[in-house]
DNA sequence: AATCTGGTGGCAATCGTTTGCCAACTTTTG
DNA sequence: CAAAAGTTGGCAAACGATTGCCACCAGATT
């Protein structure tokens, strides 16, 4: 018995190579390596120790040009900048990389276009996609969902499975916590125009206002960007509104440097509140009070439905189609008391 | 002629597919797609054609069964948590997706043993890596090398290429800058042990100090998180120095939480440098004082050098070695004159 | 003793593409 | 006009694994 080198130079070990030291058909080693139970246990004992002797990886391309699954699954991001998408790549990485899957991140930057042109093109590349914050329309998303097993984060489409983020329902609390501080004047600062979560915030805002017999107004859109915060700090300020909800973090600190920058004191002035508690929120001057989202573990949710989708490829009970994640208001030091002599209408 | 359905469902199309199509052999189809020139412009002319009617698709996995090459790049990084990465993260999304090159996100924990194993489990499914933060060894990082097309960030091994932000001679600025405001006393809050760039750092401030004849001393060493600001700044407090620079702004953020809870003031009583500018050095409290680097030029750039050497695999002229990118000191409002009554020694 | 059964292992086709080699044909050259 | 050179397209063998089908052999069943 001739030591075999442990192949770290030149070709790459194959099964055939195994085959050969032990004196077995290739199929036989394939078996013994994917199918447990298939061999002799005696047999697979001797061929799992050439494999390991070898230093043997199996070729992931080969494999999947037989079997038509890649253990890659993509995860999309609309801007790789906007750190609610760390939240959401740090989940899924985590959750993919338990499950033994390659995570492949596609930026698609806004563009709806992107989106459907890459997962086409990288169809045959992977087992499944994870949508954050897709910006196709229903129809395409469904079209798409035939294609290809998808699970979408913060977007609802029929019979495409979900996790969302519920944040709708902690902006009624955060309507009520301004409300119980004597704000009676209250407006939403808008995300981008076709997004389907700044929409959902708006019609809870309104809904919430609406119980306590309150208007809400809005202002917007704006880019979902730290620039972005100065024109609608502006366009806050202008409404002579004691209070705002910023459809996101970023927008919220934008805001609050240019509310700094202007003289406007966040509470005193101004109450203000986020979304989705990014990184910074907390350190931020003054700390931001915003609705706490669990963004990791929607990440995490997200990737485990797709696993259990294309484990359950074939077994008859569907998976669960779609999943809510709480929030809660996390109350720092941008809210405050409605200022005195404030008119009440 | 019956027109082709765009084969939304059902098995993809193949280069067979176009071939019975167009009346060509199918080597013909895989020459007119890859190689042309090697086709009759006519022929080729008509194979694009049917190909672009039936929505072809190429199959990445076949082509790299053949070919060797897969088109994909693996991003190491070792903590998605960390905002430094993000500019890594989006500086090699960039390019390589330009280049037309998919972007494998591993996030190895700081391990290096899941490093190797990681990168040795995937060899054969990568055109090549970029190693953001390497805890790898010297040894090991060659011998890696050696399996396949590496490029290092902030890391240097001979005859690995690799980019890296000079953030040491940054530091000979911070320092100075420190001096000039009547800083006697400064500290280094170390990163992790083995990080081979929070020993450079710290061997930048060493040796301009003593350009200064001024001895510096150093704390730690931390984890680069934002919690371990707490025990780094009681460190700090402990040597009664009256500026530190910290290994990174994750750390220095940290500290600055902590340094706000204990009274004590920055920069009254103490002056605070980070490094490398992250997502909100410019908006914590006070703003941060640090070393602006080109995160996401670096991963650009590393990216950049990994393609270029891919291409010229065969070329004579080797591509360069490895890059020095600079960086520049932000001053904000972490940093001030040395207190007022402070020994001098 | 003849048949059945279950456990093992091999053969060969297959996945979709690339590519070396050759044949047929056209064009250029001497 | 023949030979050489250049184009163009097809055949078939890879690439490395998976898998349906069959053969063989032992032990169990009748």
């Amino acid at each position: 018995m001739d030591s075999p080198r442990p192949a770290k130079r030149g070709r790459p070990v194959t099964i055939t190579d195994i085959a050969a030291l032990t004196g077995v058909a290739p199929s036989t080693v394939s078996r013994a390596l994917t199918r447990p139970g298939r061999v002799n246990p005696a047999t697979r004992e001797r061929i799992e120790a050439v494999a390991r002797q070898l230093n043997y990886v199996p070729n992931s391309q080969a494999r999947a040009l037989t079997s038509g699954r890649t253990r890659t699954v993509a995860v999309l991001v609309s801007g790789v900048t906007n750190p609610f998408y760390f939240g959401i790549i740090r989940g899924t990485q985590q959750e993919l990389k338990t499950a033994g899957y390659a995570h492949l991140l596609i930026d698609v930057e806004d563009s709806g276009e992107l989106e459907t042109q890459m997962l086409h093109r990288m169809r045959q590349s992977l087992d499944g996609a994870i949508l954050a914050a897709s910006r196709l329309s229903e129809r395409e998303l469904i079209g798409l969902a035939a294609e290809m097993p998808l699970v979408t984060i913060n977007r609802e489409a029929r019979g495409v499975p979900s996790v969302v983020i519920d944040t709708p329902a902690g902006i009624g609390q955060a309507v009520e916590h301004l409300i119980s501080l004597g704000h009676r004047d209250i407006v939403y600062v808008a995300g981008p125009e076709r997004s389907w979560p700044s929409e959902a915030r708006w019609h809870a805002m309104r809904a919430t206002a609406a119980g306590h017999g309150l208007q809400v107004r809005r202002v917007g859109p704006f880019p979902p960007e730290r620039p972005s915060g100065s024109a609608a700090a502006d366009a806050v300020v202008n409404t002579r509104a004691t209070a705002c909800i910023a459809f996101n973090d970023l927008l919220a600190i934008g805001m609050l440097t240019r509310l700094r920058d202007r003289g406007i004191r966040v509470p005193d002035d101004l109450s203000v509140v986020g979304c989705d508690d990014i990184f910074g929120a907390d350190f931020c001057h003054p700390p931001l009070t915003t609705l706490t989202a669990p963004i990791d573990q929607a990440g995490r949710v997200a990737v485990a439905m797709l696993l259990s989708r294309l484990a359950e490829r074939s077994t008859p009970h569907p998976p669960r189609r779609s999943v809510v994640l709480p929030t809660h208001l996390t109350i720092r030091e941008s809210t405050g008391p409605v200022p005195a002599g404030t008119d009440r209408p």
